[in-house]
DNA sequence: CTGAAAGCGCTAACAA
DNA sequence: TTGTTAGCGCTTTCAG
């Protein structure tokens, strides 16, 4: 059980004074070659390594990001993570993790008081919106809070979204395009603001050509929920009276649905109905589902988040960034027949 | 930019000293009811609460836990990765992650450095394994290493795995019963504990039937690889020559198979080839899937990290914890006949 | 460039 | 039960 060395014992080893040892591990510190050679050559003999935690609490920054996750079944989010944490840690920076059991306000209450407590650099909340109160708080805090793959006008907190309303209209346009003539919705968390952007974008593509949404049912994300929903959007045994294409709000939700359709329903994608959805996901690319989508591109994402974080640490500028989302034509969804000239 | 507020001016606020707000604020402190009402008003009106970071300090526990993990493409880590962070919450702990790129040594090497710099009372290690000197280091430091999913005997560090080998067994043994003649091993990265036990129970099997092994490739535990390899088992076309059984090393390759065999080679699952695979992560039990695998129960083994975790915070004392993993039936795998009496 | 000295915010003896 | 007094290991003035 040694201890852990500390400057002190480098500074006695090396013959020089406690604060040079600190200068020779603080990047922009003048210290004159001799000093930094004596400590290093000390420190290595020695196996010293600076306190993170005694170096936060004196100069205040901790070099911790407090990251609030909810839900891990959206593959969208691991990646996320995934690119996110190693992104951060090239900075020098890491992910202190924060689960987000309900959607309940109180409990990001508490939440968010507990990452303060550990002093963090910045609040990362992915896919969690918060309250105007909350946000003035960690502000007040001096804790830059940046929203990832939601956004929301009134918190004054910076987000990084897809461009989810463009997304929308295209898949729309798309669907309306292949000749479709009963487009259903299945809708996400009705909270979120992916879900109520993407929503929005196909409801503008079909009033802009005059159509309608044929039906609409909740999945919330979730994947027994989207599977119910299916089943009653396509209660209606025959063919007139059920969609002919299903707009699901994540690819998640999407391959639930198409399970449904083709194991339980018998019906053939996308010949009796097309499937669309919004992420890929990388199941959404296997050849099983081959799931036309929109790509939310993780790694832009991810970079102007970690960019939007470490800006915002020093200047405070509240910036909401959307992302350009591609569409991704696969074989889930039927197109138009090639205009002939 | 309001400062945060102290322990001091809570005590002046409350007409107490310092001391006593640090009372109030540690659970087995003995203090007055009187005390603690003035003080908990007191810190109530200024909004305080206290910096973890300077108690971790002075405590040297900072009720962090370092995480390290290495990707999150399979989802079973997602999955555990969420179950673990909550779990170690509720225990007042939280994960501080470290993204380990490589499999490289050396890497490793810096990343505990880092890790250790944080003051972590505890290291957890999921799909990583670690060299003997460097969990010396650790155990020189104090801090407690657990293994998650992997498990090591040299390096004198608890570990958390599934019974990989009878579970490698136990597919072994259902695809003999089934009268499987040609079976093939789709390999893990052959760095990892899972992937040797696992073909290990496998290969056990097997010889107390008398049988051999009739083909091998390696995946790697990766997305392209393991379509690769399944196109190199599967190259001969005659169906005398190529596998009738296919049994890889987890539930993401055994996907990854299943759709090269079916669209890129045509062949019926299970009635031309069975499958199987081992996690049982989510896309295992989806109807296109719907794979015969090993579950690993994630809940069961968070369960026994964290206590193992926890416990070792204080009593230093290695152990080997092996979850049992049942056998999951599904479509994938041919079954035996039943047989008639 | 370098050492001395003063804390960062808190816990933990130690007396009282 | 309380207040007083030392630090935890480090950064950061401030003289020199």
């Amino acid at each position: 059980m040694s201890e852990r060395v500390t400057s002190l014992q480098v500074a006695k080893h090396a013959g020089v004074s406690q604060s040079a040892v600190s200068r020779v591990f603080t990047p922009g510190a003048s210290v004159s070659a001799r000093t930094i050679a004596k400590v290093r050559s000390a420190a290595e003999a020695l196996g010293y390594r600076p306190n993170v935690l005694a170096r936060a609490m004196v100069s205040g920054k901790s070099h911790i990001i407090g990251l609030v996750v909810s839900y891990l079944d959206n593959y969208f989010y691991p990646d996320a993570l995934e690119r996110l944490s190693t992104a951060l840690q090239a900075k020098g920076y890491h992910v202190l993790v924060f689960m987000a059991t309900q959607n309940s306000e109180d409990s990001l209450e508490h939440i968010v008081a507990e990452i303060l407590d550990y002093q963090v650099d910045g609040i990362l909340l992915a896919s969690v919106a918060l309250s105007s109160d909350l946000a003035r708080r960690c502000q007040a805090a001096g804790v830059p809070v940046v929203l990832f793959n939601r956004s929301q006008d009134d918190a004054g907190v910076s987000s990084i979204t897809s461009d989810n309303m463009g997304g929308g209209r295209k898949l729309g346009q798309l669907l309306l395009e292949a000749g479709h003539q009963r487009i259903a919705y299945l809708a996400g968390w009705e909270g979120a603001s992916t879900q109520r952007d993407r929503e929005a974008g196909l409801r503008s593509a079909l009033s802009d050509a005059g159509a309608t949404l044929f039906a609409r049912e909740v999945g919330n994300f979730d994947t027994e929920q989207a599977r119910e929903a299916t089943r009653r959007l396509f209660a209606h045994a025959a063919p007139a009276q059920r969609p002919d294409a299903l707009f699901a709000a994540n690819d998640h939700m999407a391959i639930m649905a198409m399970d449904v359709l083709r194991f339980e329903l018998g019906l053939r994608i996308p010949d009796d109905v097309s499937v669309v959805g919004f992420d890929d996901v990388p199941p959404a690319a296997w050849p099983s589902y081959d799931l036309t989508t929109i790509r939310q591109r993780a790694d832009t994402m991810v970079e102007h988040t970690v960019a939007a974080l470490l800006h915002n640490i020093t200047q405070a500028a509240v910036q909401h960034i959307q992302i350009d989302a591609p569409l991704i034509i696969r074989s889930s969804a039927r197109l138009a027949r090639p205009s002939k000239h």
